[in-house]
Parts: structure tokens; C-alpha cells; sequence
DNA sequence: CATAACCGTTTACAGACGTAAACTGTTTAC
DNA sequence: GTAAACAGTTTACGTCTGTAAACGGTTATG
């Protein structure tokens, strides 16, 4: 599932507060984007289409709900990410990200304990 | 700027061999991606029109260089993909990427010390 | 010199995207 | 019940993308 920018703010917006109806993302989104509703309804629709949204009726109208899992979208678009901009190589994206990022102690640590799972599973294991 | 998919592959290999003739860049792509001549001629016209790439004539030929540099690229496609995919929040991305990424032991100690540099300078420092 | 090969420029075209109006059927309010 | 409000569907349209052919000038070659 390829999602473009503004589909990435709907889906994100739905991933949150799954079911959702047409309306609450329309005046979700149109305060914070200024979209008009029609341009909400579009994406509504093509998301639909495309097979990222799923609609249940309720009565007569709809509830939308997301038929892809976040977590599938995300691996998706960070593999192209890395490819696309970094060749494929993880390391120097994460470099790079770690050195433009604003990080807080605590997320620094949790970087780091994750780190040092990675690692540590070295000593011990022979591959 | 703002580099497309198939851009990026062309920037990438222009940024590493600096500059570039046409001929090299079509062979160059040609093999790695099945892309007719016409193809990549016409990406290259297109950045240079866009202004990612200059164009230098030599005698007849014209040599490419990038207009741009790579990094501000890098950080620009990052912060997109940040916002688009992470909401803007550089922490949960990371976590992400360590978790989903083979890292080799070095990598992982490079990271490390980079965080550890981050962290330490929080005491002393105001920003 | 005529022709082929090469290189850069123009033109082409379908599909995706952002953005949104118009249309249609339904619910609600007067 | 008639008009206004609402929800979903169709249609629209300019731009960007990927992909590439066609065109025109230059150089090399027979």
C-alpha cells in the first residue's frame, strides 16, 4: 500500500480513532489543514478505492475503518525512504537522524537499550 | 528541492561521480534500471530545469554537476518522511528503524557514541 | 558529401495527486 | 411536505511522474 502525502495525514487521522465516520474526519481535518470538505471526501474515496479503507454502513451512512495496518504502511514507506534516499543503508540514515533530531533523555536511553539489545545477542551466539 | 523517486537514483549517482557527462549517466542507469536513453535524457533535462543540476558545455557536450547539495537533500526528504509517516516525531522513527534495520556491531557502537554525545552535553549547555 | 551515430530539446501520454465543484439521494427542520 | 443540510459519488482540472518517441543539430565515417 503506497500512500501519498495527504493520504498519510487521513490515514494517520483514521489509525487513531478507528471507526471513524466520514464527518469527523472532515472537521477534524479541516481545521487543521484547510482542506475543503470535498477534498476530505475525495481522498475518503480513493482511499476506499485503493483499498486502504474499509466501509461499514451504519444506517445510512458510513463508518470507515482502515483495512491496512499501520505498522505495514510505515515498514513500507521507511524501506522506500531508506532506498530512495539512502540507498538501502540503515546506518548512515540513522546517523543522520540522530544527529538532526531534538532527543530527550529519556528517548535517548530507550535508543540506547535498544542498542544495546541489538548487540548484546552478539557474545554469547556464534551466528 | 524537492527530488522524486526516479530523481533521487539520478542524483544519487550524479552526487558520486561529480561531474558527469550524459553518456555516463545513461550507461550507469541504463544497466542498473532498464531505463531507455530517452528516459534518462529527459530526467536530466528535467533537473537541470528544476535546478538540481548545472549544466557546463564542453566543447559540444554539456557535463552535469548537482546544483544542490546532497545533504540539504537528505535533510529535506527526511523531514518529510519524519513528518509524513512519524507525525514529525524523530524518536518513535528511530525506534522504529533500529528495530526493523541489521546493524552491524560497529554501526551499533557508532550510534552508541552518538547518543552518548548527545545526552552528556545536556548538563552543562542551555542551548 | 551522404549517412549514421550521438547528444540535447520538444513533444507525448497515461496515471497519480492535490484540490474541489457538481450531482444525487436522504435526513432534518420549519 | 418543501427546503435546507448532510453524505456519498461523479466529474474536473492542472501539475507532477515515469516513461519514451520524435526532432534537430553536430560529428564521425565510409
Amino acid at each position: 500500500m503506497q500512500l501519498s502525502d495527504a493520504e498519510w495525514i487521513v490515514m494517520n487521522l483514521i489509525w487513531d480513532s478507528q471507526p471513524t465516520e466520514a464527518s469527523d474526519v472532515i472537521t477534524a481535518l479541516g481545521s487543521d489543514n484547510e482542506w475543503s470538505d470535498a477534498t476530505v471526501k475525495t481522498m475518503l474515496h480513493r482511499l476506499v478505492k485503493k483499498g486502504a479503507l474499509t466501509t461499514e454502513p451504519i444506517g445510512k451512512k458510513y463508518r470507515y475503518t482502515a483495512a491496512v495496518r499501520r505498522s505495514a504502511c510505515v515498514r513500507k514507506a521507511s524501506r522506500s525512504f531508506l532506498n530512495r534516499v539512502f540507498g538501502g543503508d540503515a546506518a548512515p540514515a540513522l546517523l543522520h537522524l540522530v544527529k538532526t533530531s531534538k532527543l530527550s533523555d529519556d528517548e535517548l536511553s530507550q535508543l540506547r537499550e535498544l542498542l544495546d539489545s541489538k548487540t548484546t545477542n552478539k557474545k554469547g551466539s556464534k551466528e
